[in-house]
DNA sequence: TAGATTGTTAATCGATTAACAATC
DNA sequence: TAGATTGTTAATCGATTAACAATC
């Protein structure tokens, strides 16, 4: 592949693959650019512009073949696998990841967390609290490419280090500071305060 | 306000905020639009760009004060009084929320959480836990305008009406599922699912 | 066939960046 | 003064949209 597509893209050719899931539980088996981009409220030239970067075609006047449609989207993102995914601290956001539901079907799972102090480790649990000196012969042994910083804002960056030379590749951090990724890292940002902070000037601002 | 400024925009300018606050504890007093360019990761033409649309001025050769730009960036986000907001659903996402300590720092805080389940209600918990039919006249007591929903996907289109009826009017979504804001109400959609798919997506592509 | 839809090119739009006059 | 930095305008860039020939 010689063009990266943009985040946006991206975002959105996911948002196609589950607008395209709730087309086929209900009973389609064809869609057209139109009735695609309705629903994920995007523009139809927008929709045949991404596939076509893709290489993804439909038929004149015939549209896309749903079946056909949802195999590549898959495909793309790599759903015909598990992803094995490992958290970084065991606190209120780690735990709540551990036991967060919406994972399975999206084929994630999380197989381990790991944390610093002794006190949260427990090797025998259904998903395993094991110490920070595991972590970098857990990722190799289990073949782990992306992982998740849950940890206060003064050790992520220091986390971040253990995760990269562990051979992480991809990381989704919570600590409330912009991680910069070093080459041949990826980092996606999510920010709770910031979220709340530019929903408040939104909200204040359409009320003036 | 004439113009309302991008999305992009006011997170560049909650960045700004965030760098200029770590310049303030080195002691810095005064910073050039380069210096916090730099630290922030975007040109100096932005920084500039983005402080001369809320009319925010410094001096030719002098750069800014820090102090008056650290003030009238927290006024843009009302960070002179504390931003009380609820939570919809006492799962594991809300109640990690419930019992993030990052907010207070940011002026945010967490007043009360609404659940379905007459189980899960705690009226005398430091955050109380109350009954969803609560919700609205706790909303008009309490002057409450934004409000996170954090329940299962079947439930959050449902929940997001209750909200807007309610009078909230800025809404941080978890639920795995984009919703669209009815006019007036402002939602910012935080999708775990999607994020990790998108980090699968480029992890996948580098290595390529 | 006539009509509808794709795939792609060209036009538009908005956001970012470069450049530079003003000025401290 | 000479040099540095702002504020703003013009140029650039990339992403989105419109348009339409190809074709089923």
């Amino acid at each position: 592949m010689t063009v990266l597509p943009s985040r946006n893209c991206i975002v959105r050719l996911s948002r196609y693959k589950n607008a395209l899931h709730r087309f086929r539980t209900l009973g389609f088996i064809k869609v057209f650019s139109d009735t695609l981009a309705e629903e994920v409220g995007v523009t139809s030239s927008q929709v045949r512009k991404d596939f076509s970067l893709f290489g993804i075609s439909g038929k004149k006047r015939g549209g896309y073949d749903l079946d056909e449609l949802i195999e590549k989207l898959n495909n793309i993102f790599g759903k015909d696998r598990l992803e094995k995914v490992v958290v970084i601290g065991c606190g209120n956001i780690g735990r709540a990841l551990i036991n967060y539901k919406g994972f399975e079907r999206e084929g994630i799972k999380i197989t381990a967390c790991f944390d610093i102090d002794p006190a949260k480790c427990k090797k025998e649990a259904a998903v395993p609290v094991l110490a920070m000196e595991d972590l970098c012969a857990y990722v190799n042994e289990n073949g782990i490419k992306i992982g998740i910083i849950a940890v206060p804002d003064i050790a992520a960056r220091q986390v971040m280090g253990s995760m990269v030379s562990a051979g992480i590749k991809g990381i989704l951090n919570f600590a409330p500071l912009e991680l910069k990724a070093p080459g041949g890292t990826v980092i996606n940002n999510v920010n709770l305060g910031l979220e709340l902070e530019n929903l408040i000037y939104f909200v204040n601002s359409v009320s003036d």
